[in-house]
DNA sequence: CCGCAACCTTGCCGAGTAGG
DNA sequence: CCTACTCGGCAAGGTTGCGG
């Protein structure tokens, strides 16, 4: 029997999920819908809801159709399902489904590639605990969105608390009122969850942001757009990692929730991790030559370059190295990779996707560099392994391009 | 029914720009 | 200077249409 008691409510798609449920909960009560809405699924969605439902087993998915169609009943809860589906990320949905779905019925929800369908993983999932599609909607967001990383100067000892059991959805709330109240600007911050993942905390909050409206039928409605905030604490708190839409407010929050762990005010900084001109000089000639393992360089753009009147200049390419274009360029021309101060940013192809790295001179010294990289392209599995592979291969630390600043 | 390819849409981000 | 807006790059999902 299905965990989570009785059906989600109007209110739970669209506050927690914030999904337009309305239109789906209507047309789920028309059988005509219903037998239209059957016939669209496909074969592993068919499989799930047939084995969900408990009906006899049978072997084709026409025949299994057949017998969902005759149940539209128990089926229409599954309608907004499947439009929640949408827009999520693959690693996202899988990742989570893993860790709380059977084998087997993981096993009911791959296509003929072996691939998994997205939908049918969250059929059950809804059906095993329809509470846990937050999680789902929130963890998503980690996949698509850049974090700045930000990181405590000195950070003070704290040994009675641990932060997990700082981290609770009371305090939290509480401190967050507190923090509104303060800021005084009008808005609200929800806390919305907190997520223990590795060993790291991800906060959820969402808080609205920019004046906005929207029509109700022909009436404005006016109010606020929803920023999401997340804060992933690492290290006991010495470390942060902040996605969110506004700059400031979020880096703020940050502070006032760290201070309140620690007792005492502290503040995050952009981390700022540097590497040396040597280390890029040889990292850049790897690229150039195509020595580099798992990166592929596609793209180069100098803001100062050899030609007459040094406009800038990019060599591009979609796929596939621009490394004899480099040496072409260097033999007619002039030199383009060797200086790491006049590289406004190159791109590598990593697991087939397009990173973008650039070159951050240290305003003090010009030996050092911030090394950042474009972290919104990869999804989460991917930054970690792509991080550890520059500083395990090339001993060079990389940051996103994300940064906060407070105003 | 299924797989595949081509094309379209969505969401995020950074760069550039106009207008205070 | 700051802010709001637009535009293009990019990943990835969605849709459509075709052939087995």
């Amino acid at each position: 029997m299905p965990s989570g008691g009785r059906v989600p409510d109007a209110d739970f798609w669209e506050n927690e999920l914030e999904m337009p449920v309305r239109y789906w909960l209507e047309q789920a009560e028309d059988g005509r819908f219903m037998a239209g809405w059957v016939n669209g699924l496909k074969g592993p969605q068919v499989s799930v809801l047939h084995a969900l439902l408990e009906l006899t087993p049978v072997e084709s998915t026409r025949q299994k159709k057949n017998d969902l169609r005759d149940k539209p009943e128990l089926l229409k809860r599954f309608v907004p399902v499947g439009r929640f589906a949408r827009s999520k990320s693959r690693v996202a949905v899988i990742e989570f489904a893993e860790s709380v779905l059977a084998l087997e019925s993981m096993d009911l929800c791959r296509d003929g590639n072996d691939e998994f369908d997205v939908i049918a993983l969250l059929f059950a999932i809804f059906d095993k605990n329809w509470k846990s599609l937050p999680t789902v909607f929130h963890l998503d967001k980690i996949h698509k969105s850049g974090f700045a990383r930000m990181v405590l100067e000195k950070p003070p000892k704290r040994l009675d608390v641990s932060l997990g059991e700082f981290l609770t959805q009371t305090s939290l709330a509480s401190h967050l009122a507190r923090f509104d109240k303060t800021k005084n600007d009008g808005r609200i911050s929800q806390m919305k969850s907190i997520i223990p993942r590795d060993g790291r905390y991800l906060v959820f909050i969402r808080r609205s942001e920019r004046r906005d409206m929207l029509l109700q039928s022909t009436t404005v409605i006016h109010g606020f757009a929803p920023e999401w905030i997340i804060l992933d604490f690492q290290e006991g708190a010495a470390k942060v990692n902040i996605s969110s839409k506004s700059v400031s407010v979020p880096l703020e929050i940050a502070n006032h929730i760290a201070s309140a762990y620690f007792g005492r005010d502290v503040e995050y900084v952009n981390d700022r991790e540097h590497s040396y001109t040597k280390q890029l000089r040889r990292l850049l000639s790897l690229l150039g030559n195509d020595k580099a393992d798992e990166l592929t360089l596609v793209e180069i753009a100098v803001d100062n370059g050899p030609l007459d009147g040094s406009p800038k200049i990019v060599l591009s390419r979609t796929e596939g190295s621009i490394s004899s274009g480099i040496r072409h360029f260097e033999k007619a021309v002039g030199g383009i990779i060797e200086d790491v101060g006049h590289i406004n940013h190159i791109k590598v192809l990593y697991r087939n996707k397009r990173v973008t790295l650039k070159f951050e001179q240290n305003d003090e010294s010009d030996d050092e560099f911030v090394v950042r990289y474009s972290d919104h392209t990869l999804n989460e599995k991917e930054r970690r392994l792509f991080e550890a592979f520059m500083s395990d291969s090339h001993g060079i630390t990389i940051l996103s391009t994300e940064k906060r600043n407070r105003r």
